[in-house]
RNA sequence: GCUCGCGUGGUGUAGUUCGGCCCAUCAUUGCGGGCUCUCAUCCCGUUGACCCGGGUUCGAAUCCCGGCGCGAGCACCA
């Protein structure tokens, strides 16, 4: 191989970068992440953005993306159960993969007692039985406290006191801390808190523990254990990265290269907070984790966006530290374009109105109309609504009603709208088939084409149940369809569907 | 209070490491127009930004100094 010519080092050229930015001293096939979420409910949309990164990551570099579950709080964020699976789906529906490893915290709690042990037996954690009170302010004092000088025998003593099932020690009575160092000058580094005591019982081991190690303590463990080279998280974790930096270099591990974004939020949801949603669920205000108001990936799946606009999505935005709140219509854009080459189209009569039509003497009516199942993409078919002999009763929404012009029914005729009503309901007339001019198009259904569906969709935070009538059809559950100059809509049932966006 | 981080159009982002290719990229939104027997999709055009003040330099979004603004951590949450 020849050297490369100096001059070409001397000056990179500069290049618009397309996509992800490059991994700080990743090779090829030994990258190692992880998304590592509490199990406390499903997935949001602001998660989202974890699973992606990093999936995508792993891909580019052909490494490796796990999936661990930091279920070590059995108290105030308590894992849910059903979560576990839940966000397994979400994972893999986001990402179009399954995890390549999935791990939970509570199960490899064996491993983190080991270097408990270890770590406070080498002097290099200690038991310290201070109130949360007084430790604060000998941390803002920048003073030691007493339990510091304690030998390490009597840590290890301590800590098996903090183990016993009856032993005097009891919740909030000690924790076990990092011996950083009380002079650092970044106060939230002193001596950190690595393990506390927890009565309440695991929903996955039950009693089997007493002690449980906070985030710092586990995910810096398990990033070792597991050998992950690259962590992508949130920039408010920024001292926690040097927290757990300083028990690594205590322990002569290396620490994997960290990036960080900021925080993100959504105009049109704020941020997102899984406990706060849990209690609007609980308290009625949402029917569920899939309610279509919600920003959680089970909701948005439900409304029909596509995994792949919310991959580019997460792409474009890239892996800045500045905190931002963007719009959905970003989203909805890119969800439009993943989404409409494939959607076929239907037409939705919201609010109906029956009309007849009189075909005047002499009116040759065509035996049916034939519309494209999509304009861009005529090999998808077409659709064929029979019209009945004689007189053709149709159905047009409300709001296309209120004119007393002529208007065009899509692809059949123009109509005068003359809100005359016999005996037989409201009846107009058609007055000619061809397209002659710009008349106002308006949507329509012949009646026995149409069938009562619903659109469920929010209005100012309300879930609305539209109705209307829909276009017949056979198309499975989970089409994500367009509704003929309206929007975008996922068949949720036989007759119910789901609005995504316009 | 201490510590850390971030400031490019309405929104998001590229460019900042190594000053000139930047009278600043791309996307989205807004506005205008075109295509279309959908108010969707698509296409074209257009408005709009380097937080402020100094300094270094022939030349600064980029380097230095000082402000200001915003956010985060200092939990026995993650």
């Amino acid at each position: 191989m020849e050297s490369e010519a100096p001059e070409a080092l001397e000056k990179r050229v500069k290049e618009r970068r397309i996509g992800l930015p490059e991994l700080p001293n990743a090779v090829d096939g030994e990258v190692v992440l992880r998304f590592a979420p509490n199990p406390n409910g499903p997935l949001t949309l602001g998660h989202s953005r974890g699973v992606i990164i990093n999936s995508q990551y792993a891909e580019m570099y052909n490494g490796k993306m796990i999936l661990r579950f930091d279920d070590t709080d059995t108290k105030i964020k308590r894992p849910d159960l059903k979560a576990y699976d839940w966000i397994i789906q979400d994972f893999t529906w986001l990402s179009g993969k399954e995890p390549d490893l999935i791990l939970e915290a509570s199960a490899r709690m064996p491993e983190y007692l080991t270097h408990a042990n270890e770590f406070i037996a080498a002097n290099h954690m200690y038991v310290c039985t201070c109130t949360a009170e007084d430790f604060r302010e000998l941390r803002v004092a920048k003073s030691e406290c007493p339990c510091r000088a304690n030998t390490a025998e009597k840590n290890s003593e301590l800590w098996r006191q903090m183990n016993d099932s009856d032993g005097s020690l009891v919740e909030g009575d000690a924790v076990v801390r990092v011996r950083t160092g009380m002079d650092n000058k970044n106060p939230a580094l002193r001596d950190w808190p690595a393990w506390r005591i927890q009565r309440a019982p695991h929903p996955k081991v039950g009693e089997k523990y007493r002690v449980w190690p906070l985030l710092d303590f586990q995910s810096a463990v398990e990033d070792h254990l597991q050998g992950v080279t690259h962590i992508i998280r949130g920039k408010d974790l920024m001292d926690s990265t040097r927290k757990q930096k300083l028990l690594y270099d205590m322990v002569g591990w290396k620490y994997p290269e960290t990036l960080y974004w900021g925080r993100v939020k959504v105009h049109e949801f704020g941020g997102f907070s899984t406990s706060q949603m849990k209690k609007d669920i609980q308290s009625g205000q949402f029917s569920g984790w899939d309610d279509p108001r919600l920003p959680t990936i089970s909701a948005l799946r439900r409304r029909g966006y596509d995994a792949g606009a919310m991959t580019k999505f997460w792409i474009d935005m890239g892996l800045t530290q500045k905190d931002i709140s963007v719009p959905m219509s970003t989203l909805n854009s890119l969800n439009a374009k993943a989404v409409n080459a494939e959607a076929p189209r239907l037409t939705f009569v919201r609010e109906p109105v029956s009309i007849r039509l009189d075909l005047g003497d002499g009116f040759e009516s065509p035996a049916k109309v034939t519309l494209p199942i999509h304009p861009e993409h005529l090999d998808k078919g077409v659709r064929e609504w029979p019209l009945g002999e004689g007189v053709i009763k149709v159905k047009i929404a409300k709001e296309d009603f209120t004119s007393r012009e002529e208007r065009r029914l899509k692809d059949f005729a123009d109509i005068g709208i003359k809100h005359q009503k016999t005996i037989h309901g409201w009846e107009s007339e058609i007055i000619r088939t061809e397209r002659v001019g710009n008349t106002p198009i308006i949507h329509w259904l012949p009646s026995n084409m149409a069938k009562p569906a619903v659109l469920l969709l929010e209005e100012e935070g309300e879930l609305i149940a539209a109705e209307g009538l829909l276009e017949i059809n056979d198309y499975p559950v989970g089409t994500v369809v367009q509704l003929e100059r309206m929007g975008f809509a996922r068949i949720e049932s036989n007759e119910i569907m789901i609005w995504t966006h316009s």
